[in-house]
RNA sequence: GGUGGGGUUCCCGAGUGGCUAAAGGGGGCAGACUGUAAAUCUGCUGGUUUUACCUUCGGUGGUUCGAAUCCACCCCCCACCA
């Protein structure tokens, strides 16, 4: 399959600015194409990861991705599908974010050997004058037609500074300098970037008489409407696993709506299209096989093997395997690895307490899950286990005032669990 | 710069002196049902040493036995005019 029928097929094409010109010099040249992402914080998410599994595909197709770090513009704050400006970063932020990004995009995209260059527009900003830069490039922009944008137009309901309002004329001059002096020839983005990577391809032809093409990718929703990447609470699943663990990384895939798995197989696994839409299709319970590939093969990118195996056996052990006797069929390396329940107990979510805490009269079991993490406050255990959602070992709790003792433990060891699927280890220390 | 309208708990949004930790909705959490799914129903949704106390209604200061609510000044946002 070529990569454009790939791309196509697993569903990354939402709108193009030539859609044949783009299928022919993505069949048949090897091309130098760009990605921008905003370094405005020091750790990827999951709502990263569509573009950076394209930038994958392409790359893995013999085309050059150039990951364009937006150290200026991430001191603007890009308006597109904002509904309030962002805060303004300093420039020791940015750096600090932008060697983040790199590495944790090195897990998706090789980076060795120049097979993907990085940019930071800083460099060609830094120094621009404001009178060259009107003169030069705002004379190319009509206010009328980014008055006409839909980004732009949302935004005058509320208000945008002039500061925001050139946001798009930068991300243009961005696709100018990478086509002048990189060779760049297409950009891909999210499609709220629609109207500034529009922006960029006219500049293009204006300043250079060079054709140039661009791509969106479909926003990802989930179904509430939420972007995607966002836990039920609300709270990002990161790509560090110090804000997310690779068990709930795992987790995050594995809980996913039936309905979801085939888009998400073919976004975020690197199985091949067919395979993911007889996975999906399978009749429940054996959909949840697909889950579990779909969770394995996202975790697998993400932190390795190693790690998604644990995953895999920790969650399995503790909720069940879809598909133990391996009798779906699977190109993913996931039936490499024997169901067993017991195997993945060790990588259970765990956190290490003083075994002092314990001795005695023992530890009040509220203040136990909030230190355990499962809980925010001692109100909110309190209330945890006034609804009946709190379990020592896997008893249900009732009493409030219960004191965990120490010969509550097993082998140095008992299991906190709020809720079905939030689980936590306690480990004596 | 002028005039008018606003800033309330995660979000939207009611509340115009005590009955207000603050209606309602959304979101979230938990329970039931299930397949670690969806839908549905139920409960909960500021903090603590929890029949009580503490913190919160843009900020500061004041009036009052008592303030999200009244007064003064300040900050910010929106609309129209300039």
């Amino acid at each position: 399959m070529s990569i454009y029928s790939e791309l196509q097929a697993r569903g990354f094409i939402y709108q193009e600015t030539d859609s044949e010109n783009s299928k022919r010099l993505l069949e048949n040249e090897r091309v130098a194409f760009y990605v921008g992402f905003d370094p405005t914080g020091n750790s990827l998410h999951v709502g990263h990861l569509l573009p950076i599994m394209a930038m994958r595909l392409l790359q893995q197709a013999g085309h050059m991705p150039i990951v364009l770090v937006g150290g200026a513009t991430a001191q603007i704050g890009d308006p597109s599908g904002k509904q309030t400006a962002r805060p303004i970063l300093t420039k020791d932020d940015v750096a600090a974010n932008a060697e983040c990004l790199k590495q944790q995009l090195s897990r998706f995209i090789s980076i060795a050997d120049g097979k993907a260059k990085f940019v930071n527009n800083i460099d060609w900003f830094k120094d621009m004058l404001y009178i060259d830069f009107l003169r030069d490039i705002g004379s190319k922009f009509s206010i009328n037609r980014m008055l006409a944008q839909e980004s732009v137009k949302q935004r005058l309901e509320t208000g945008l500074s002039f500061l925001e309002f050139n946001y798009s004329i930068l991300q243009a001059y961005d696709f100018y300098i990478l086509n002048r002096d990189l060779g760049c020839r297409m950009q891909f983005g999210g499609q709220d970037q629609w109207g500034n990577i529009v922006a960029g391809v006219e500049l293009v032809r204006k300043l250079s008489q060079q054709e140039v093409f661009a791509t969106t990718f479909p926003l990802l929703l989930d179904s509430n409407g939420q972007k995607f990447g966002k836990t039920a609470g609300g709270a990002n699943i990161w790509l560090d696993v110090e804000r997310t663990p690779v068990f709930e990384y795992y987790q995050f895939w594995r809980n996913c709506e039936d309905s979801e798995v085939e888009k998400l197989l073919c976004f975020f696994t690197n199985l091949p299209v067919d395979e993911i839409k007889r996975l999906a299709a399978l009749e429940a319970p054996a959909i949840n096989r697909a889950k579990e590939i779909l969770a394995f093969e996202a975790t697998r990118l993400a932190h390795g093997e190693d790690e998604a195996k644990k995953s895999y056996l920790a969650a399995g052990g503790k909720f069940g395997f879809a598909d133990p006797a391996g009798k779906i069929a699977t190109s993913s390396s996931v039936t490499a690895i024997k169901a067993d329940a017991t195997a993945g107990f060790d990588d259970l979510p765990a956190i290490e307490l003083p075994a002092s805490e314990f001795a005695g009269d023992g530890m009040w079991i509220i203040k136990l899950f909030t230190d355990a993490g499962l809980c925010k406050s001692n109100g909110e255990a309190r209330r945890l286990l006034q609804g009946g959602g709190a379990y020592l070992n896997d008893e249900r709790l009732t009493n409030l005032e219960l004191k965990v003792t120490l010969d509550m433990f097993a082998n140095g060891c008992v299991t906190l669990k709020a809720g079905k699927k939030n689980i936590k280890k306690v480990i004596l220390a």
